[in-house]
RNA sequence: GGGCCGGUAGUUCAGUCUGGAAGAACGACGGUUUUGCGCACCGUAGGUCGAGGGUUCAAAUCCCUCCCGGUCCA
């Protein structure tokens, strides 16, 4: 990004005799009141030197310096806002909320809602979850979920608020009067910002070494290969909370800040045992210069931070890397309790992978300080350390320790199983090779999710050496990026930029049906009208049927979709003329079945989260006129007992008469109002929300159409669970009309079942459970009695003999074609003690044929399956088999005919 | 959403590539031994080979569709 001095060139730095300089290491520019400086301050410029020395006058917990953060900006007109979810559920570009500028992206900065307060501050809860692993490498500089604090204004065309000037100076006042670090300590760096679509300059706040904050000037739109001015300036800052008491108490670590004696605790629980502080702070200094990236191994910048701190690599490897997993261990549970707490489920999909990713890690980190049965400790002392900040983690705790606690027991059992599976390979293995190939390392992570640390110690066991090679995983995602995913469906795209947006009639009259409307345009089998009353597809519900009828024409509208804000009809039959009159009239019937099967979806939701948990978001939902289905984050099957136990809880919500209240409100105040599970159905990307309550129960942003009272849903029932991923469960079920006609199915087919067993209705169960019972004894009993039949019969066929050459030969005709007991009965006929061929043939007009070779015939050179060919051949049939059993199939009459010159055929190989 | 792997006895799996009589181990049951239990030995039962369709004289095995589970990636 090319940048333009003049970006950074404030009218506050010039009137403070600030002087810009650039830093002689990494080039970089920076301002500052100390004119000898030669440098930028940050590491990895430079070492820490916060850490020794006492820059702040202040010494501040997290909880002191978000309150002293948060005060400072309310003091000067900065309206405090409540921190928004770490789980980003009102974006679909995102996952999680990874800084506090994602609270208001993109409807306030791109000027589609106004923000809740202008200008306003917030200390946001933010995940990062790059560099997992390196995340105690950097004693806590960069945490897993940390929090964000910001003071924003939105500057629009005709309201500015303010600008960079303003920003800097309150930056500048904080840092000097609230933490009293002298002028001359604070050095503004300049820089490039871009993320989540914006972009602008930015200056970074740094002192002691250490970066503080970020003050971010967003002014521009990014975009492919350029960038465009947007019209709204945004102020972006972000000032690390974490890092703040880090650098005002001076521990070694981050977390020691953080957690006090948290750390000594948790430490007490794995048997680790603390370093000296000499020691400590020693390293922690030049962990300042260990910057996480891509294509770094941990090993070779923990080599690095060794060889500058002077500390030898042995040191490192018993003292401080254990002690640093402590650190992890302390990250990775904040994280997993921060993000389950919100309701994510861990699963192999969108957020529950990034979930099942942190549990699987901190699994494995635990495992390596054998306290792997701690993790559900370390969650709960987690909850009880962030719950007076975060009151939500202690309403969750229990919910989000069996969520976890499954996960745990499910990737238990995937390491068993893998582990297990992998052993019996490597024994294999062993004889042929002493080392096990990357390829196998990698397949062995891809099907089975061991990591190459665990199959090494799986080989170790059996004495097979693996080289991990650094890069495993960059290997690993080489590997996926040959795979070229499947084309998609394209939809059918129609420019709809030439109509004018069309009049929604439905949402002012939900109860009418018939219309009248211009025709504005015919795109291929699609109508534009000027006004409708057709529901178009939208928020999984179906579109409206119906008919339109033109100059006595009655055509068939079969769907109706949403296309920008134009309704297009997709009409079967005649189309009418563009400018014409048509009458419009919806299928009201239809229409009705997808209005009572979403609001049943709402009560149906509210139902599931009060008996499954209040995880059990909305995954997805679909409404048709005959029935509905809801998908939600669940992580265990839905047993038959809560099955019933939500039916119960709808249907009274439905029998209760409720009447549905829908209204357009404010985004901020409906977010403030009923919080943010008003997102089951995903992004809103309005600035007034419609809300649908049914009040006491449920409610949602929701642009569909609802019945006006619970009552009007009617019966609702669930015809089936499934389970469409892991960690996602489908529910299907019938409301109203459609309750009875699944029910009166399914009592037709009872009693089609009851005739065909014959039995009373009440007793089907029973009788089928019998009949079930009496079939696996009838089969039994014909097996053994067709075992019998088969020593007689054997002993009858054998009573003449053919005698062939050197073997006995016996054919017969059999009644029954099964071939089982063709085989079982040419077996038993041969199993006497000379050489034998039985050849047996059942069936008519083609016959199927079993030959049957024992041992010592086959010593002599017969071969039943080339009997069996040849003689099928002959016959205009096919047929084949091994050394001792043959089989094939021919016209009966022509085989037949063959048996008086049988010789010719049942004779040794090497004379055929 | 996409890729890959798997589903065979109560359990864990072999057999699938290369079609031709459904196997092993553990567990269960019975017996021998023992005061009794366990161990050991001998024996017995236990299977719609995930479901459906196709190819074939013949399918656990090859092909297609679906269901279920695992796993990696976005």
């Amino acid at each position: 990004m090319p940048f333009d001095e003049a970006e950074y060139r404030l009218d506050f730095f010039l009137s403070n005799s600030f002087v810009r300089k650039q830093c002689k290491i990494c080039g970089e520019f920076f301002w500052t009141l100390d004119a000898v400086r030669e440098d930028c301050g940050e590491s990895p410029c430079v070492e820490y030197s916060f850490l020794e020395k006492p820059y702040a006058a202040v010494s501040l917990t997290v909880r002191e310096a978000r309150q002293r953060f948060i005060d400072f900006f309310v003091e000067r007109g900065h309206a405090p806002v409540k921190p928004y979810p770490i789980v980003a559920r009102w974006r679909t570009d995102l996952f999680l909320t990874d800084a506090s500028i994602v609270d208001f992206q993109p409807w306030v900065t791109d000027g589609i809602a106004p923000p809740p307060a202008n200008p306003l501050v917030v200390s946001q809860p933010c995940a990062r979850l790059v560099d997992l692993d390196k995340i105690g490498l950097t004693f806590g500089r960069h945490l897993t979920v940390f929090e964000m604090g910001g003071h924003h204004a939105f500057n629009y065309p005709d309201k500015r608020v303010y600008w960079k000037d303003e920003t800097t100076a309150y930056c500048h006042e904080f840092m000097t009067k609230v933490l009293g670090i002298a002028p001359a300590d604070l050095i503004y760096k300049e820089s490039w910002w871009s993320g989540g679509g914006n972009e602008g300059p930015c200056l970074e706040v740094i002192a002691g070494g250490l970066e503080v904050a970020t003050l971010v000037f967003m002014q521009f739109k990014t975009l492919d290969g350029g960038r465009a001015e947007t019209p709204i300036k945004t102020v972006d800052t972000g000032y690390g909370i974490e890092r703040l008491a880090w650098f005002t108490q001076r521990t070694p670590s981050a977390f020691d800040a953080i957690y006090g004696g948290l750390v000594d605790r948790v430490m007490g629980m794995m048997g680790v045992s603390r370093p000296s502080t000499e020691l400590l702070t020693r390293y922690a200094k030049h962990t300042g210069l260990v910057v996480p990236k891509a294509g770094v191994s941990v090993a070779e910048l923990r080599r690095r931070v060794a060889d500058l701190s002077g500390i030898s690599m042995s040191d490192v490897i018993n003292l401080i890397q254990p002690y640093e997993k402590i650190y992890s261990s302390l990250d990775y549970s904040r994280a997993i309790a921060f993000i389950v707490s919100e309701g994510v489920v861990p699963s192999n999909v969108k957020t529950g992978y990034l979930a099942r990713l942190l549990i699987r890690r901190a699994y494995r980190l635990l495992r390596s300080l054998n306290a792997e049965e701690r993790m559900l400790d370390l969650l709960d002392m987690q909850v009880e350390f962030w719950k007076r900040d975060f009151p939500h983690l202690e309403e969750m705790r229990d919910e989000m320790l069996d969520i976890v606690s499954h996960e745990v027991n499910k990737f238990k059992e995937t390491l068993a199983r893998g582990v297990d599976a992998v052993s019996k390979e490597l024994r294999a293995l062993k004889s042929s090779a002493r080392d096990v190939s990357v390829d196998r390392l990698i397949q062995y992570y891809d099907d089975k999710g061991l990591t190459p640390d665990v199959v090494a110690e799986a080989a170790a066991k059996e004495g097979l050496v693996v080289a991990v090679p650094e890069n495993f995983y960059e290997l690993v995602a080489a590997r996926h990026l040959r795979e070229k995913p499947a084309e998609k469906a394209q939809e059918v795209k129609i420019d709809v930029s030439k109509y004018p947006p069309t009049a929604k009639l439905y949402y002012e009259h939900p109860w009418r049906f018939s219309f009248k409307a211009k025709v504005l345009g015919v795109e291929n089998s699609y109508v534009v009208l000027d006004s409708t009353l057709f529901y178009p597809e939208g928020g999984g519900a179906v579109g409206d049927r119906g008919t339109i009828v033109f100059r006595n024409i009655v055509s068939d509208v079969v769907d109706a979709k949403l296309n920008g804000d134009v309704v297009l009809h997709r009409v079967e039959g005649q189309l009418p003329d563009v400018g014409e009159e048509v009458e419009g009239f919806v299928n009201a019937e239809h229409r009705l079945g997808v209005v009572r099967h979403h609001t049943a979806t709402h009560i149906l939701l509210g139902a599931v989260r009060r008996v499954l948990g209040k995880h059990a978001w909305q995954a997805g939902a679909r409404k048709e006129a005959d029935k509905g289905r809801l998908d939600i984050y669940h992580h265990k099957r839905i047993t038959p007992e809560q099955i019933r136990e939500i039916e119960k809880l709808a249907n009274r919500v439905v029998s209760r008469r409720i009447p549905v209240s829908i209204k357009w409100q404010d985004r901020n105040k409906a977010e403030e109002t009923y919080g943010f599970t008003l997102y089951q159905g995903g992004e809103v990307p309005l600035g007034s929300i419609r809300v649908v309550e049914i009040p006491g129960w449920d409610v949602e942003a929701c642009g569909g159409l609802h019945c006006e009272n619970t009552e009007d849903v009617g019966l609702i029932k669930i015809v089936s669970t499934g389970r469409i991923q892991d960690g996602v469960e489908r529910i299907v079920f019938t409301a109203g009309p459609a309750s009875l006609e699944r029910y009166q199915q399914v009592e037709a087919d009872i009693q089609k079942v009851a005739e065909t067993i014959q039995s009373p209705v009440e007793d089907v169960v029973k009788k089928a459970e019998e009949l079930s019972d009496q079939l696996k004894t009838l089969r039994k009993n014909m097996k053994k009695l067709l075992d019998s039949y088969v020593v007689l019969k054997a002993a009858d066929v054998r009573s003449i003999a053919i005698s062939v050459e050197d073997v006995s030969l016996y054919v017969s005709e059999e009644e029954f074609e099964d071939e089982e007991y063709l085989t079982n009965l040419a077996a038993e006929i041969v199993k006497i003690d000379k050489p034998a061929v039985a050849l047996l043939y059942a069936g008519s007009p083609t016959s199927k044929i079993t030959c049957i070779v024992n041992e010592q015939a086959v010593g002599k050179g017969y071969r039943a399956g080339v009997v069996a060919r040849l003689l099928c051949e002959a016959a205009g049939g096919k047929g084949g088999g091994t050394e001792t059993l043959g089989r094939g199939a021919a016209p009966r009459e022509a085989f037949t005919s063959l048996l008086p010159e049988i010789a010719r055929f049942v004779r040794p190989v090497q004379r055929l």
